[in-house]
DNA sequence: GAGCACTGC
């Protein structure tokens, strides 16, 4: 047997063997105890021991697609109806693995579970006149949950414990029903404050719970989250966004109002998260009347209670389905084509339920769509209908919307994702998975400060949370596309936490504000790299938002109210001295909702080019955004004629108004520069200088890290090439890009920044360099 | 001449 290695098409390494007879079986690792997962002892390189071995796992499990009872039933004629539709040589060989997927309810039992589970967690709550009606049946529901009858262990463990690790599947309950327990038990309590990773989830159980509760939603039961806060004096139980909370501490800096603070979700490890992980910890120890419970759905549990000095872990079931795994029998190279195989054979050989497909991102996505619609026209009346509906997040919403429709008699839905449906959202009717194992990942370079987006292979966990996809309604199948040796031996047991690959600019000026100097001892979970830490710290030095000594200045306390980056933040302040501040406002709240303004749907390419050109002006992208946002008509209708995506337009829309509003405490008057662009241009030099780029030979260079970097072709000043500029991102795709960049005068740097090009790199290269060069910049300042 | 996953304040 021989491996060749195939580069995949990500550039991602992939096994590819020649002879595709590579039967590796493994159980899934999902709630499986230890000694069940083994597997180490077999080797990768097939001998004969491990023909033996394969041999004897092949007979504990079916030999391809679907379950064995099926086969048998009717292999001749199954053989020949796959032949009509799909080549033999392109099927997929699938192999069981020897584990399921445990769920805890069986399909029978859950048929009626599900109901009431799914009633939940719903949207779509009864109207008024249903209430009393639903009442009854609302209380039923909460006492089947599972958390139900811990209900009184729980409360005497809080009572007992000032910290509690709480470890409860979806589904069991805990977001909606411990809030609850927590108000009925103790009637004196004071605020109860629960975070969740996304507004949307905040919003709703805030909903749900109201309704449970029969109280109007923003008294006794509110919400808060950005641009929107749904509470009043009367709250006494808060779901929130965690970055809200965070907000919070600024402040309010013990967070004296709240008697109990749920984390919810704590298993994804956002950023923010990870943030309030160290500062509720700290201030756990001085209130001991404070009491914290941190919620997650994994066996990361154990982290957790390490992390705030073994607090007890109290665990709860959930409530799912079982799903059964697949894994390839060997590697697919091309995921893309296996997808759309995969996608296929479920459709002719698997009971009626719809399909998810997990891939990496819109193009991906747009291309597995293609396929798959093509290769049903060839089809025709071969093959029952099949319903393909991409979905991601900047696909417009009436075109996301129509994932939700119900599927047509006869008819199987397919529904093409990106991650967005692994967190948040869930898709009814969903039986099947297919997941090539793969997702893109930001990462961040703290040397050159530059972030890239990577396709990288999934972690353990979140394949397990794609599979856990097909259990939420019935029973359900997940086919990964890897073998069961990738999973257990190429993939990573879990997702690295999002604060070790982000750039930390704005925790860290969070941080100081609220008074911790020696953030290099701060409490993380799990601790950034030092070199992002010393670079945020650097940048912040360098904006004059830090002393010498690491202390906040009057300047850094400013800044720090600002929900921006800390280079935005600093611009914003610095149209104050430019009197730009009406179109610097703009600005930074266009460029916050980051590249999706322009809509670019592949079929329409030139007209989207073409309307993007027409808001081209001189100077730079920022200036384009500015007119983008000036000219909007604020209307869909507007929107969908110039190519522009409503949703970003009302984001930033938002974005912009929440920042107006904060000019009065930062002392910033609001007023425009008459369409002057000078002024708005140094006010962005003011902020964004150490992100300056010079021409050189063939691109640019970063004057910062003499690194060669090149204009994004999809910036205005693509065949420009001014001799100075500068950008808002550095990203790395196929090239090192510098993505929203503005003409500067290299005069102006001094101006804006003497203490940083004086003595550092704009004069030291010059002078070395380009001498001459030098003295006609000077010449241009006049 | 590219091609941006997902969140959040």
């Amino acid at each position: 047997m021989s491996h060749t290695d195939t580069v995949g098409r990500n550039g991602y390494l992939l096994y590819c063997t020649q002879v595709q007879t590579l039967y590796l079986l493994f159980p899934d690792g999902q709630e499986v105890p230890q000694k069940d997962l083994e597997l180490e002892e077999t080797p990768m390189e097939l001998g004969g021991e491990q023909g033996r071995w394969e041999e004897e796992r092949l007979k504990t499990a079916s030999l391809s697609f679907g379950a064995k009872k099926e086969r048998e039933q009717g292999m001749k004629q199954e053989q020949e109806k796959y032949q009509l539709i799909l080549e033999e040589d392109e099927m997929i060989d699938f192999v069981s693995s020897a584990i399921t997927m445990k769920g805890t309810l069986s399909e029978k039992v859950g048929s009626t579970g599900f109901f009431l589970f799914v009633s939940c967690f719903s949207f779509c709550f009864p109207t008024l006149s249903q209430a009393e009606l639903k009442k009854q049946s609302m209380q039923e529901v909460r006492r089947s949950l599972p958390i139900f009858p811990y209900r009184e262990d729980l409360l005497a463990a809080i009572h007992e414990h000032q910290i509690l690790v709480i470890e409860g599947e979806t589904g069991s309950g805990k977001t909606t029903q411990i809030p609850q327990y927590l108000t009925a038990s103790c009637p004196g309590t004071r605020n109860i404050g629960c975070t969740q990773p996304r507004r949307v989830a905040a919003m709703s159980v805030a909903a749900r719970v109201a309704q449970e509760m029969s109280v109007k939603l923003g008294n006794e039961v509110g919400y808060s989250i950005r641009f929107e806060d749904c509470t009043s004096e009367r709250t006494v139980l808060k779901y929130m966004t965690d970055g809200m909370l965070l907000r919070e501490f600024l402040t309010e800096p013990d967070l004296a109002s709240y008697s109990v603070v749920i984390i919810d979700e704590a298993h994804e490890r956002t950023l923010h998260t990870d943030i309030l992980f160290g500062l509720i910890k700290d201030i756990a120890r001085f209130r001991p009347d404070l009491k914290v419970l941190v919620a997650s759905a994994t066996l990361d549990t154990e982290r957790f209670s390490c992390f705030f000095d073994e607090a007890p872990v109290f665990r709860i079931p959930g409530r799912r389905f079982p799903v059964d795994i697949y894994y390839t029998k060997a590697p697919e190279a091309d995921y893309l084509e296996a997808c759309v195989v995969s996608v296929l054979q479920i459709h002719i050989t698997q009971s009626p339920g719809d399909i998810l497909v997990f891939l990496t991102g819109q193009e991906e996505i747009e291309a597995c769509c293609e396929m798959l619609q093509e290769r049903c026209r060839r089809l025709g009346s071969k093959i029952a209908e099949l319903v393909v509906l991409p979905i991601y997040a900047n696909l417009p919403s009436d075109m996301q919307a129509k994932i939700f429709s119900p599927t047509p008699p006869g008819a199987r839905k397919v529904v093409v994702a990106t991650n967005i449906a692994e967190t948040s959202l869930t898709i009814d009717g969903i039986i099947y998975v297919i997941d090539p194992g793969f997702c893109k990942q930001k990462s961040y370079n703290a040397r050159t400060g530059m972030e890239s987006l990577i396709v990288t292979p999934c972690s353990r966990a979140s394949a397990n949370q794609r599979a856990g996809r097909a259990g939420r309604v019935a029973a359900g199948k997940c086919f990964r596309l890897y073998t069961a040796w990738a999973f257990k031996h190429e993939m990573e047991e879990t997702t690295v936490p999002e604060i070790q690959r982000t750039n930390l600019g704005n925790v860290v000026l969070l941080l100081k504000s609220l008074g911790i100097n020696d953030l290099i001892h701060f409490d993380f979970m799990d601790p950034p790299p030092h070199e992002t830490l010393v670079l945020a710290l650097e940048q912040l030095y360098a904006l004059g938002a830090l002393n010498h000594l690491g202390e906040l200045t009057k300047l850094g306390r400013r800044m720090a109210e600002l929900p921006v980056d800390p280079m935005l933040s600093k611009m914003i302040l610095a149209s104050e001295q430019y009197k730009c501040s009406e179109e610097v406002l703009t600005i930074a709240a266009m460029l916050s909702v980051n590249n999706s303004i322009f809509y670019r749907p592949k079929d329409k390419v030139v007209h989207a080019d073409n309307a993007r050109m027409n808001f081209v002006v001189p100077g730079g992208d920022h200036l384009v955004l500015l007119n983008v946002y000036t000219q909007s008509g604020y209307s869909t209708q507007w929107c969908y004629e110039n190519f522009i995506q409503f949703r970003s337009m009302r984001r930033a829309r938002d974005v912009r108004d929440q920042l107006e509003g904060l000019m009065d405490r930062i002392e910033v008057e609001v007023v425009s520069s008459q369409g002057d662009s000078v002024p708005i241009r140094k006010a962005v030099t003011a902020g964004y200088f150490y992100h300056t780029a010079r021409l050189s030979k063939g691109g640019y260079k970063t004057v910062k890290h003499q690194q060669t970097v090149y204009i994004h072709p999809n910036s205005s000043l693509f065949e420009e090439q001014p001799r100075w500029l500068i950008y808002h991102e550095l990203v790395f795709t196929t090239k090192e890009f510098m993505r929203q960049v503005i003409e500067i005068e290299s005069g102006w740097l001094l101006e804006v920044a003497p203490h940083y090009y004086k003595s550092k790199e704009l004069e030291d290269s010059s002078n070395k360099k380009m001498p001459r060069k030098q003295g006609k910049t000077k010449e241009e300042l006049g």
